[in-house]
DNA sequence: CTGAAAGCGCTAACAA
DNA sequence: TTGTTAGCGCTTTCAG
């Protein structure tokens, strides 16, 4: 049943041309090689009728490159990553590349291995978010002269491409928008790592409120724990500081655990206190309160990522110089930022009496 | 600077042997061709030593396998879609597999060119949600002895691997949970598809509701019309059906559209609708009221998904019988399925006072 | 036990 | 203007 492939070479002998003729034939060289406008027509003509497609592997094999791109991030499952695979992808597949995605959960040695691993496939490039320990291995990248471009962050100490937002910004803006609304005592709940972006956050929210002659409330919740255990550390911390009024976080994943404990432990707060948190998802839009958000351009990150990408991918003597990206986030302000009691410790439960 | 990678050639040489013993050795047939250990070890030090990786493209392009499996859904950022792309590829990758992820949009036309660009890249097999337009190109991958799986959805007429789960039942269940917390007025918002999974669920709901000697009230929303669109069309049918007291979303996008004109139109109504949604979603446990839905077991369908694959692609004829997986869903019962009272036309805003 | 050599499908330098 | 041919790096048959 399976019959085999055409091969350039049965299209040669079929037409009694050389391999040579139709290989020129195909990639368009043909005008640039005076072949007559006769034949290549008449190899075009029987390569529509056969359908005929170039094996693509014999074809990376000889050039060397695949069209094939690595896209690794800490998570796809995560929003904000699945909505930039996405962006990638489309502009991916338009300029005749594939995407690869692999999930690095942020540990050093996974990375080290899909990095090594996709080497030895021979993709063309690399769009990575990095994990703390392998900037020896994206340096690596860049010295075999591999294209590379990072994004989220970075390493402040190895000269590559990146395109990032500006953090610090957008978490003070976020911090400023609170302190505006007449909250006072606002908690800034993050992970305990030294990732370039989440200490620019950190940065800002310090900014923001020592600005403002504010006090700090600092919750470090240590990286890589369950989401039970993220849980039970923000129900203690919030616990033990009944005066707060409004909660900034750091990034997305901890907005869910944080919403879940103040649901269920601190139920009359919901309406009370300020939330706002890094990373937008639709919805935040249908959640009651609604949820303010820090949202990160994705369609401009995405375009951004691969308008690079593709620059360097161009580029065959890697003697492009190095690109900085740096992109504003944009502040989606809604219901959470404007209530004002702030942290009601479970007495009474009146948000929604039915549902005791 | 960039010194070209040693080829099994390289090591022959080197080590003085040839390049049969070498690639031998390398892929675990020494002992089988009865090589000499000592000579094994050399070898094996050897490319240990100098950290030798043979190039996956010439590997391929001879053993004609490229160890890439292709997982094409509607839209890799869709939350369902996103959470199996992640367990899927964390099976793949230790069974020694890359996945290559695609979105299809629904759309015949980017399906058919998607599978057909993979058929050249010589992909090892494909995981697909199919639009229902390609029932022919799945055909020729089968007759092709490509291995295929389908999911979520399948061609009744096609005799095709695939896992799906049991939507009638998942629906019928959400339906009479509804009836059970004494809903009567039932809603069941879907979109006007002849997608087996679609018409499935429609009809456990239809046996649900007559079931009970209940009206029907259907709204089937025109497929590929933007979300804005969706919400003027939802706003509409509550509007002219005041008596409900219940929604049913089909699927998680329709859910999204249909709280947000909730939320904006009829606020009051939100803790007094029954509502539920098919496919989970992290954020529902926190919203206010926490959204029942019905989850699909991901971690499961990925599983048999990629068990199925994997057996597939170790069958080298084809010969494996057909597998058609049903996996059952689960209810996970939320506050929104609780509450009592039925849809509230605006009059006053009881919800959220501070927020007005 | 080991090696020579053919060939997977394609590109491109070199010949003619 | 077209054809010959040498590889890209690897696997595997067949012969020692």
């Amino acid at each position: 049943m399976k019959k085999k492939r055409p091969s350039i070479k049965d299209i040669a002998t079929k037409l009694n041309v050389s391999v040579t003729t139709v290989s020129f034939v195909i990639n368009g060289k043909a005008k640039e090689k005076r072949i007559s406008d006769e034949l290549i027509k008449r190899v075009q003509e029987y390569i529509k009728e056969i359908n005929y497609k170039p094996n693509q592997l014999a074809q990376s094999l000889r050039t060397g490159k695949s069209k094939i791109i690595v896209f690794m991030v800490e998570d796809i499952s995560n929003y904000f990553f699945a909505k930039l695979a996405r962006i990638i992808e489309d502009i991916a597949y338009e300029k005749g590349y594939k995407v690869l995605f692999c999930s690095n959960d942020n540990k050093d040695e996974k990375s080290v291995e899909l990095i090594n691993l996709f080497k030895d496939k021979q993709v063309d490039g690399f769009i990575i978010i990095p994990s703390s320990g392998i900037r020896s291995t994206i340096k690596d990248l860049i010295e075999e002269n591999i294209p590379v471009v990072l994004f989220d962050r970075y390493f402040t100490d190895l000269e590559t491409n990146y395109v990032i937002i500006d953090n610090e910004d957008a978490a003070f803006k976020a911090t400023e928008h609170l302190i505006k609304n007449g909250f006072k005592n606002i908690a800034f709940i993050t992970t305990d790592v030294e990732q370039t972006q989440m200490l620019a956050r950190l940065n800002g929210y310090i900014n923001g409120v020592t600005n403002h002659d504010l006090k700090e409330n600092l919750l470090k919740i240590p990286y890589n724990r369950k989401s039970s255990a993220r849980k039970s550390i923000i129900k203690d911390f919030l616990e033990s500081n009944p005066d707060l009024d409004s909660i900034f976080f750091a990034t997305n994943y901890l907005t869910q655990d944080g919403l879940s404990v103040i649901k269920e432990n601190f139920p009359d707060s919901i309406n009370e206190l300020g939330l706002i948190t890094f990373d937008d998802n639709t919805l935040y839009e249908i959640c009651t309160p609604s949820i303010s958000a820090v949202a990160q351009p994705l369609n401009e990150i995405g375009q951004n990522l691969m308008d690079l990408m593709l620059k360097l991918l161009q580029d065959p003597q890697g003697k492009l110089p190095i690109n900085k990206i740096v992109l504003k986030a944009q502040l989606q302000t809604r219901m959470s930022t404007l209530a004002k009691k702030g942290l009601i410790l479970p007495k009474r439960s009146a948000i929604d009496p039915k549902l005791t």
